[in-house]
DNA sequence: CGATGCGTTCGACTCAGCGGGACGGCGGTC
DNA sequence: GACCGCCGTCCCGCTGAGTCGAACGCATCG
């Protein structure tokens, strides 16, 4: 490591610029270069060149306000093999399923130990749901995540069980064994359930999809208030939809692929 | 320049990174390295280096089929903050416009000579439209991007008018003094039209979005087989449907700024 | 009118990044 | 089964791109 270098950041100029990027959180707007340089622990000096290289691609933008995520980000991040070739296979599946139950649908992946909105599909209705497509949420408190992790590798698993169960509302399941238990429920039922378990007011029903391999690739969901989604009550719906989604990856011939990419 | 550096390509790490990325083509699936590093210019050894790198930050998926673009590149790109806003105000009115319509709607921002395709809400019908969220499209050849054209700075206008007009369907204009009179028709009509211009069998009507500050920063389209879709008919629709997104910019207090990050 | 915080610039040090080249494995061809 | 071509990987010596600290000019504020 370059003596100058400060501690803890990583080594590689890559390393660094997606250190950058990773600075931005959903709700910031533009960021003051001074803010990057004290979130990412580099100097100043450092910031301002990586940013301005970033701005010369297109990564960032740089107006007067300050430093905010670049278009050109966004149409590289469509390319991404993984959300497109699923997106593509969802749509129509998608769109029934909002059309026939009037409520918000989402399709995610499992990453790491959170789950990855990759699309959804609002109810006409006022907003009630405030996720987002590209939005993370723990795997044990929602009913994707806990989809997902009922078919996740043992390691994935243990090291959710483990790890601190965060209690989000009264309602999140926080002791390792009943979830334990409820992981196997879903197993055999194939829909997983959440009644106000990540938020107050929010329940939620979701359902694995299966690529050729047999391999969970991503899971659908139902959400709405929980006043009026009842989860049993909508179970056959999105069971419906993730066997079609599933349906149609095995006529496209996608295959999952075990990528793990960043390791640990 | 490094003595060893092979020329032609960026200097900066950051700009052989993106070269990279800018090597995968929608159509494209996993790459092996060495058809990266043919592409890119870059040596064996670099592209590896690199990839791994990248990797590491999710920004590619590396599997035995060879790599891929990462998921963690969907979810930054997520967060850029044009589509990220002109998305969240649109989203309703394109809604409301596709049931309206039955048919294809689309929301574009310009970049440089092209159109950007940033929301698209397909017809119930069979896919017509072969677009792409994340797809480029010329300026001068499809009705969105004749309004954003009509729209843009007095050098992008020089520029695509002196550029070669290229004849991609019968019907597509070609001559820069009709091109010009149409960019200043769609100017006092609030809309623009395309009859099979850019793909044959395909119309289009397409109405700017103006920010608060009275630019234009986007533009709505509908979309179909010219068999059913008269622009003459639908330009109500596409202008109500484009004030009404300019509306709720306003409301939300969007500013456009002039970003042009890449310079030329 | 000092204090504070911003973006920018300069300069000297140095190690991360560079490409050439070698290597082993794999699949097809003669 | 020898050969060839292409693949991913690894090693190595060189060097300049990347690094940070520090200084600067400029706003804004109390």
């Amino acid at each position: 490591m370059r003596s100058t270098q400060r501690d803890g950041g990583p080594t590689s100029v890559i390393g660094r610029a997606f250190g950058l990027l990773a600075a931005f959180r959903p709700t910031d707007g533009a960021l003051s270069l001074s803010e990057l340089a004290r979130r990412t622990g580099l100097s100043k000096a450092t910031v301002h060149r990586l940013v301005h290289q970033m701005a010369e691609q297109g990564a960032v933008e740089i107006s007067a306000e300050g430093v905010r995520v670049g278009t050109r980000l966004f149409e590289l991040g469509q390319l991404a093999a993984r959300p497109r070739s699923l997106r593509d296979a969802a749509a129509p599946h998608l769109a029934d399923l909002r059309e026939a139950t009037g409520e918000t649908v989402h399709l995610a992946v499992s990453d790491g130990a959170e789950v990855l909105y990759v699309q959804k599909l609002e109810s006409r209705r006022v907003p009630d749901v405030d996720s987002r497509v590209g939005g993370r949420m723990p795997l044990y408190c929602t009913a994707v995540g806990k989809v997902l992790l009922a078919h996740a590798p043992a390691d994935v698993v243990r090291e959710v069980l483990a790890g601190p169960l965060e209690r989000r509302t009264p309602r999140t399941v926080v002791a390792p064994g009943l979830l334990e238990r409820e992981l196997a429920r879903i197993r055999e039922t194939g829909v997983g359930e959440e009644r106000e378990e990540s938020t107050v007011g929010v329940a939620c029903v979701a359902s694995p999809v299966f690529a050729t391999s047999g391999k969970v690739v991503a899971a659908v969901s139902i959400t709405g208030r929980s006043t009026r989604v009842d989860p049993s009550r909508l179970a056959p719906a999105v069971r419906t939809a993730a066997l079609g989604i599933s349906r149609s990856l095995r006529s496209a011939g996608w295959l999952p692929e075990d990528v793990r990419s960043r390791p640990g």
